[in-house]
DNA sequence: CATTGTGAACGGGTTCACAGCA
DNA sequence: TGCTGTGAACCCGTTCACAATG
């Protein structure tokens, strides 16, 4: 298949099964099947299987799919079987907590580069990486052929950092401000707002 | 309207709503469109005021939307009118990082009680919470009468924390370990997992 | 006169059900 | 026999377009 015509929904998936898929590799897991993925994951088999066909037949009929295998297809497809190097911007408690945080490497990601705008942080060091001024920023992500980024600063703040990032070459943002960011065309931005979830959650109590 | 057959994704987008109605209000606008709100939010005008109209009529034709009111209004259909007291599982960086976060305060939550299992941890103190023992977890989240947790411990322990919590009279969790939880119907999980977005976007990315 | 609220049309994602194949 | 891949049916959310109205 391999069509362009995938659904941004059926991307967004992926992860997920790239996610599970590992867990199972790890466990020393095989074979599996789109039920026990789809039980695992609580999505329908079949959603499963018309996701993974979207992109080519990876699976045998009578015995489902290798774990290997799939886990290798879809980092290929998400292009997380090379190391992007990412920018953290931002080095309050979430920035270091996500300095510090050892979880990325084998699901393609590595911390570069740690930028603050405060003076008192400025030369020093958060999880090992040297705190960058925000000054230096576009020119160092630049030379650093830095493509993703994720964002740790205060909300006021956040657009005009953002629209840095992008004059520095960046083109996936990952938000945790809470404000929705206008970028051009061709520049992706996600975004993770806890209490956003929270408040979804609290409609239903009760 | 106010029917029972809300569409999930009608009410997670309420929080996005509230969270730039808060902001304006916050800059002293009084009014507002939902042609203006679509555009800061990136959704289009039609689908705000439907999602809207299916709580009621709170706008007025001609002249849109008071800020001040929907805000009101969206707070009490979403129960972020009143406090809601989280507990936070797991002291390591990200718990530390949410526990000293000052933005839960005026969006409808507050953490009340942090837990961790690390002999080295309990006892001591987390951004001014005292770290308790998990071994009393179900015990003082039964007592303090939450329904809300947040949990923040490594991925291999996180289905057994979360039984605890439900055991606990939890109904609603945001888990940021990157494993899909199996509880009971009627609890309520959200997930929160910086990777999966990040994959989302590099397979667009080139 | 600008903007809401909404029925109807539209579009597209999910589920179904089964042929096809190891 | 068991499970995949997939066309077709179904379902449901989004967009459209306009009557209603302050």
């Amino acid at each position: 298949m391999v069509n362009e015509a995938i659904p941004d929904i059926v991307v967004s998936r992926l992860p997920l099964y790239l996610q599970c898929l590992q867990r199972m590799k790890t466990a020393g897991v095989k074979t599996t099947n789109s039920q026990v993925l789809g039980q695992m994951l609580g999505i329908s088999a079949a959603q499963i299987r018309k996701d993974l066909s979207q992109f080519g037949e990876f699976g045998k009929q009578g015995t489902g799919y290798s774990v290997d295998f799939l886990v290798e297809q879809l980092q290929q497809i998400l292009q997380v079987n090379k190391i992007w190097k990412i920018a953290v911007i931002g080095a309050g408690d979430l920035g270091h907590a996500i300095a510090r945080y050892g979880g990325f490497a084998d699901r393609g990601f590595q911390i570069a580069l740690v930028f603050d705008s405060d003076p008192q942080k400025i030369g020093k060091e958060a999880a090992g990486f040297k705190i960058h001024d925000t000054a230096n920023m576009v020119e160092m992500i630049k030379t650093a052929g830095i493509q993703v980024a994720m964002l740790t600063v205060p909300a006021r703040v956040a657009q005009e950092v953002a629209d840095q990032l992008v004059k520095a070459g960046v083109h996936a943002i990952l938000n945790y401000a809470p404000i929705t960011l206008k970028l051009p065309e061709g520049v992706y931005v996600e975004y993770i707002d806890p209490i956003l979830k929270l408040q979804r959650m609290t409609y239903y109590l009760k």
